[in-house]
DNA sequence: TCCTTGTTGAGAATGAATCTCATATATTTA
DNA sequence: TAAATATATGAGATTCATTCTCAACAAGGA
């Protein structure tokens, strides 16, 4: 029964930390979305759900859930810092339509092999890596073509 | 003679603007520059030139940079955007160390077919993209191990 | 020459992210 | 159990890269 707060507690054990109250109910909010987020909508999620968290925290806890492996930067868009959180589904990378700003995703499976044979050839370790795709997503491309 | 200059200036002069000195002076900076530069340091290179341009100006021009495909952006370090020149060399990906900050770079020959294949798939159409892998250099791996 | 449009520098404004600090809450030690 | 130590938190101030505003200026066409 490996669940999240689960692996959150045990990491934040290993540096000294503790799994407070408001960490899990960060936690829980990261884990009740099924899409990208920044810290601003992860602190409305907790508003909503009353957990009297302050933005602060939001911001404090965000690198905790980083490094523990939880939740992985996705992208970066107007400006802001988009986070994801990982339940086991495979690494993607994601298209990202510069007009609409939409974001779909697609298996990363046929380039891990690649990533990770040239990582061993630098002697590189590698712990995170992004890949995104910038461009016009085809609803964006159809539509300026009838302009 | 497609020099960089004559490529600006037709990219301007389609968009009814115009290759003004400032514009020219802030080109050259970025082309006497053989790594990568956030707003910042392009700044400090055309003070040092003695070039009278602002940074407001400087900020200006690198959308235009970019939208011109003479530069694309590289990275986020430090919450700076990080940018490049491109004369011909190949696209690439970056490797960035977390601890002691450096960036190298390898080919992506080996995996532009795919992402090509992918975007068609997707009716996507590509534009520009990003691939950055974090992690640890060989050199602080080593460092890290001997403590 | 007049008019429209593009350009610039200087400084103000923005806003995501970080920091400060006083206060709380655990955990350890005596 | 109490005191000492270390970790957490909220609220608001602060930072700092980037963008915006605005007045002054320049180029080109009518």
């Amino acid at each position: 029964m490996q669940d999240h707060e689960q692996i959150f507690s045990r990491f934040l054990a290993k540096k000294g930390l503790r799994l407070t109250l408001p960490r899990k109910q960060i936690l829980d909010a990261v884990f009740s979305l099924h899409s990208h987020f920044d810290a601003e909508q992860l602190f409305d999620v907790l508003r909503i759900r009353n957990a009297e968290v302050s933005l602060a925290t939001v911001y404090r806890t965000l690198p905790l859930l980083l490094e523990s492996g939880l939740i992985q930067h996705s992208m970066r868009q107007e400006s802001r810092d988009i986070y994801e959180h990982i339940f086991g589904h495979p690494r993607h990378l994601h298209w990202i339509c510069r007009q609409c700003g939409s974001v779909s995703e697609t298996s990363l499976d046929n380039i891990m092999p690649f990533l990770e044979r040239a990582a061993q050839e630098q002697h590189f370790e590698l712990e995170d890596f992004s890949l995104n795709l910038m461009g016009l997503c085809w609803r964006c491309k159809n539509e300026n073509r009838n302009q």
